[in-house]
DNA sequence: ATAGCTTACGAACGCACGTTAGTTAGTGCC
DNA sequence: GGCACTAACTAACGTGCGTTCGTAAGCTAT
């Protein structure tokens, strides 16, 4: 059987994230991969290159989409440093839970890239860890915010909002929106909560 | 040469821990593992009892001791939610950047357990993130923390604070100290910090 | 001294891996 | 209708894997 080769292409990858997602990159075998696409081992060399440029090319292909989205959120966000924190959390958990297989693989198959792509990814995610150390930057530049260490911060926040999508499933007992609510609060106001002086909510 | 079984067995433990680290559990071969030890592949199963048990084994055994260890911390530590939370932070924090290797291999070479092993370590794991949980709920019930949902504030928590052995170098420029410092104002007060009202500091 | 246990070795087994080669069958354009 | 192209197939290559086997050598207790 002959199929479109573009929909095969986009089979493997699809069949590929989730095969690497739920066993690993070096433990998923091209023979699965390929009986999940319902094809021969062979045949998806009309369609990759090899097994590392499958994983490069997924990887890269997610930095690329979060990166586009994250500059359309900040950008459609109001001015301020408080909002700016907001559009980007709200943008980072609901993108991050959207997309949990993109997300593990690309950050925990890292390892399995060789340098020179690594070196590319690694790259990219340093630009995007960049935008929200700039913006605590900026925060506490204006005294919105109070902080200390802008990039430890950042690094905190960060695994502190992806850290969500281990445990998050869609038909769990949370929605996305109350999840964003639950972590934008945690950022902003820490675990003591705002109501300590009722006041001062915003 | 024949040398003493138990050194053995440890050098094995010592570098297969940080082959897995490196390299991952399914990338890491016993002839490697062997070779980083000095001796061949077949003397390994003097030691272990295959691949799989050595993985199970250290895995096991950084839970044990870490849930030892947060027993102490926690008995040493003052009354009150916000000491023991801060307890807890400061056990969390220095015990993980101390033990980094054992720490991203415990949590993420789950996968490359089989079945009942896993079983086994995700249960250990539940029991610890359930100290946390109840911890925080303590202090929700004494209104020392406003917290929405516990169990979704521990697991940000400790992601948070995990995630510092991600780039926790022990020569860059912040101390364990500094760390735990850090982290520990994040938690309590979030991004605004408490400066938002001095007089509520506490 | 010697028996018994421990620890190591070298060689090999059977298997599964990623990848290549050569070939066949549909598809679309002139 | 014929040609070029794409996408699939079967078969096989060489390699390296985890693991087992049989054996040698050192340590320890009698």
């Amino acid at each position: 059987m002959v199929r479109n080769g573009s929909e095969t292409a986009a089979a493997i990858r699809r069949a590929g994230l989730g095969l690497i997602y739920r066993h690993g990159f070096e433990a998923m075998t091209l023979r699965a991969l390929a009986a999940e696409v319902g094809v021969q081992a062979a045949s998806l060399y009309n369609h990759i290159r090899n097994k590392q440029d499958l994983l490069f090319e997924l990887i890269r292909e997610h930095m690329e989409a979060l990166s586009a989205d994250t500059d359309a959120a900040l950008a459609a966000s109001p001015d301020g440093a408080t909002n700016r924190l907001r559009a980007f959390i709200g943008h980072h958990v609901t993108y991050h839970l959207e997309r949990r297989q993109e997300v593990f693989v690309a950050n925990f198959e890292l390892r399995a890239l060789d340098a020179e792509h690594r070196t590319v990814i690694v790259e990219m995610r340093r630009l995007y860890e960049e935008r929200l150390v700039a913006l605590l930057r900026a925060g506490a530049a204006t005294h919105e915010f109070e902080i200390a260490d802008p990039r430890i911060t950042a690094y905190a926040i960060l695994a502190m909002l992806t850290g969500a999508c281990t445990w998050y499933r869609p038909d769990g007992r949370l929605t996305r929106a109350e999840i964003v609510q639950f972590h934008t609060d945690l950022v902003l106001h820490g675990c003591l909560g705002r109501g300590v002086d009722p006041e001062l909510t915003f």
